[in-house]
DNA sequence: TTAAATTATCGCTATATAGTTATAATGTCA
DNA sequence: TGACATTATAACTATATAGCGATAATTTAA
């Protein structure tokens, strides 16, 4: 426990306020930069969607998604590597599950953002757009 | 205007809580994993923060991140063309700028998980953490 | 018009990684 | 033990891109 920040007044854990971008140092910029990177691929975000409703082993997201085994096996590796989702060995099978929802809400915000600028950028918005609202 | 959407009663724009990455489509879902791409990039996060306080040209930014003037170029036209930054053109100086502020909420909000990350992982979490949070 | 300043683009190299097939590694069950 | 199921890894190809130097393209100023 430390308790010793200046001019702030919390229990333990921080609140998303303070977190900032802001002035990171080289290391911490390429974490952020990495954690982005991990999301920045479409099967990464199919099998993130996978998640959503609870943890499931390699064989049920590889027949989810469609892809091939050792594909999908590298991407859960890199995504665990980033800290994205957890993993638990039960005999022969793995099961992956998010390590934060937090994840999911970060992800629909940026379909929030992607819905602007698609929005600001043609206007052929439509198809798109109502994609991306879609729920 | 539209105005027919089902079970929905608000005016114009789309609030926030509307959006979900769940069933988007193959496009939709592209769109989403290259704007997290073009946020996965070190030195692209540190040309953002570069305008946070407002726009800046090409000289700039060049001299503020300490790159090389033509990786610059390349950068800014990389996150021109994903929509998150704008560009206006003055004299011989291209000038860019945000789009939308909620680019950085969204970075900060990265910063917060990726320091939830780092502790859980090692606990060698001081120093990055403490990175992390700085403001 | 010429020179200078600014930015974008070209050509290139090095590196990273998505995807595939084959196979190794591990655990379960007969 | 051996057969099977599941997952991770190795080897490989193809593609993308970060970075650099040189240069083209554009505008301003002398």
């Amino acid at each position: 426990m430390s308790g010793g920040d200046i001019m702030k007044h919390r229990d333990s854990s921080p609140s998303e306020s303070d977190f900032c971008m802001q002035a990171l140092d080289e290391s911490a910029l390429n974490h952020v930069a990495a954690y982005f990177r991990a999301l920045s691929e479409p099967n990464r975000l199919r099998i993130l969607n996978t998640l959503r409703n609870g943890e499931k082993n390699v064989s049920q997201i590889t027949q989810l998604t469609g892809c091939g085994q050792a594909n999908i096996s590298k991407h859960l590796a890199l995504l665990y590597e980033a800290g994205l989702v957890l993993r638990e060995t039960q005999g022969t099978a793995t099961y992956y599950r998010i390590a934060d929802q937090a994840t999911f809400d970060l992800c629909d915000i940026v379909c929030g953002n992607v819905a602007k600028i698609v929005s600001r950028q043609h206007d052929s918005t439509a198809a798109l757009r109502a994609q991306l609202t879609a729920r």
